[in-house]
DNA sequence: TCTGAATTTCCTGATT
DNA sequence: CAATCAGGAAATTCAG
């Protein structure tokens, strides 16, 4: 793939870089910056990026560990380049719950999560190290999932969408081809491999976000903050390996950022990939108890957000392969899985992967809920007194396994569970 | 086209 | 007070 590149580089007359090597997306020793930047020229190697209003410094090596905190809702960032600040990433998290993270720095206690949180990094007057800081902006000026739209820096082989209401993580830089004519797939956005012949394609269809109220000067995702890349090897698989979940290293290995200071754009601004009324919060009116329903949406290209799972797999199928699946457990997870017991840490987050993959864009953990109830009666579950807590009956468990890790025949239950009195 | 299963949607009321 | 639970009722989707 390495090679590829090269010949589209070659191709396009932009110099490469021999240190460049497959599995690293950033170069630990960026060239000086050029004295300025020509929007009209060529993308060289060493061009600088734009730098945006979040503008951060180094960025580390992130470790998400969300399975091995003390609270499912922890978030644990590493601080791989050692010293003792985590940089440079953004934590968009948009579900609405309280989240308390803890960073080498200390904990930054964010609390109100009605908007994306954006984490955010401010330059130390010594040292010029930045470190995280927690940033709760305004309900009209978040940055509303600005990777979304762009689909650049995305790297496939953690590319699991955990949507609208889940975490995204980022880096602080925004990968960009290496020439405006170029674009990317994500799925090109591998350790192992660039193209430049695929369109780039939006991971995710713009949707309304649900917290911004309106009036929001929405219309361009912001650039991601931009830093210098002290990684080397700051790859997807370098994350925790039990939860790899979304990431997007932002800048191709052939780039670099200037930290030492503002620094000129050097290629035009992506179009806006967001009008303001993506983000504007549906008005509901007033309905009458008999109400008209919407149409459904248009299928998307594959509303199966778990690739393994047939869109036709009903709920419990569903729930059983999450539970199965370590990188969501910080929406559900077991608490026994000896007895069945599991319980929801993030519905919302649940309740739009559950969405997504029946395409029902408007799935609530309301609804999901309702769905689970009516396990009760078929006898899939079975009523727990805890909040967030659910349980498969013990015939589901018995007969089909599932509770255990050993067999997975949960296909067999689908046809015995079709013939349950309603 | 019809039918039934499995939700999905909306609702009210109770509980935490 | 908000979130969640419980369950009724009706609409929707889809497979057979």
């Amino acid at each position: 793939m390495a090679t590829a590149l090269a010949e589209t580089y070659h191709s396009l007359n932009i110099p490469t870089d021999p240190t460049i090597v497959a599995t690293n997306l950033w170069l630990s020793s960026p060239p000086p910056p050029p004295p300025h930047s020509d929007p009209t020229a060529p993308y060289l190697s060493h061009q600088l990026s734009p730098i945006s209003p979040y503008q951060t410094g180094s960025t580390d090596n992130l470790t998400v560990d969300i399975m091995n905190s003390a609270s499912p809702h922890h978030h644990g960032y590493s601080d791989t380049s050692g010293d003792g600040a985590v940089h440079g990433m953004q934590l968009y998290r948009s579900n609405g719950h309280s989240t308390d993270y803890t960073t080498p720095t200390g904990s930054l206690g964010c609390t109100d999560i009605m908007t994306t949180q954006q984490y955010t990094g401010e330059r130390s007057p010594d040292s010029g190290i930045y470190s995280p800081t927690c940033h709760s902006p305004s309900r009209n000026d978040y940055d509303p999932l600005p990777l979304v739209p762009t689909c650049t820096g995305l790297v496939s082989s953690c590319s699991d969408y955990l949507g609208n209401e889940m975490l995204q993580y980022s880096n602080a830089a925004t990968i960009h081809p290496p020439h405006p004519a170029m674009s990317y797939s994500p799925s090109h956005y591998t350790t192992t491999s660039m193209n430049c012949d695929i369109p780039c394609q939006p991971m995710y269809s713009p949707r309304p976000h649900p917290y911004v109220d309106s009036g929001s000067p929405i219309g361009q995702a912001p650039q991601l903050p931009m830093g210098m890349m002290d990684q080397t090897t700051a790859t997807c698989t370098s994350m925790n390996a039990s939860n790899p979940i979304q990431f997007y290293p932002e800048t191709p290995s052939d780039f670099y950022i200037d930290t030492n200071g503002p620094s000129p754009p050097c290629f035009p601004p992506p179009p806006p990939p967001f009008t303001t009324e993506d983000f504007i919060r549906p008005h509901h009116p007033p309905k009458p108890n008999k109400r008209p329903r919407k149409p459904k949406p248009p299928a998307t290209v594959d509303p199966s957000e778990i690739k393994d799972i047939p869109a036709s797999a009903q709920l419990w199928e569903f729930l059983l392969k999450v539970l199965k699946k370590p990188k969501y457990a910080y929406m559900v997870s077991w608490e026994n899985q000896q007895d069945g017991l599991f319980r929801f840490h993030d519905p919302p987050a649940f309740a739009a992967l559950w969405g997504r993959h029946r395409n029902r864009p408007s799935m609530t953990y309301d609804k999901v809920a309702r769905a689970l109830r009516y396990y009760y009666r078929r006898d899939i579950l079975e009523q727990v007194g805890g909040r967030l807590t659910y349980k498969f009956s013990p015939r589901l468990c018995k007969q089909f396994s599932v509770c255990s890790s050993s067999s997975d025949k949960t296909s067999a239950i689908s046809s015995s569970s079709k013939t349950a009195k309603k």
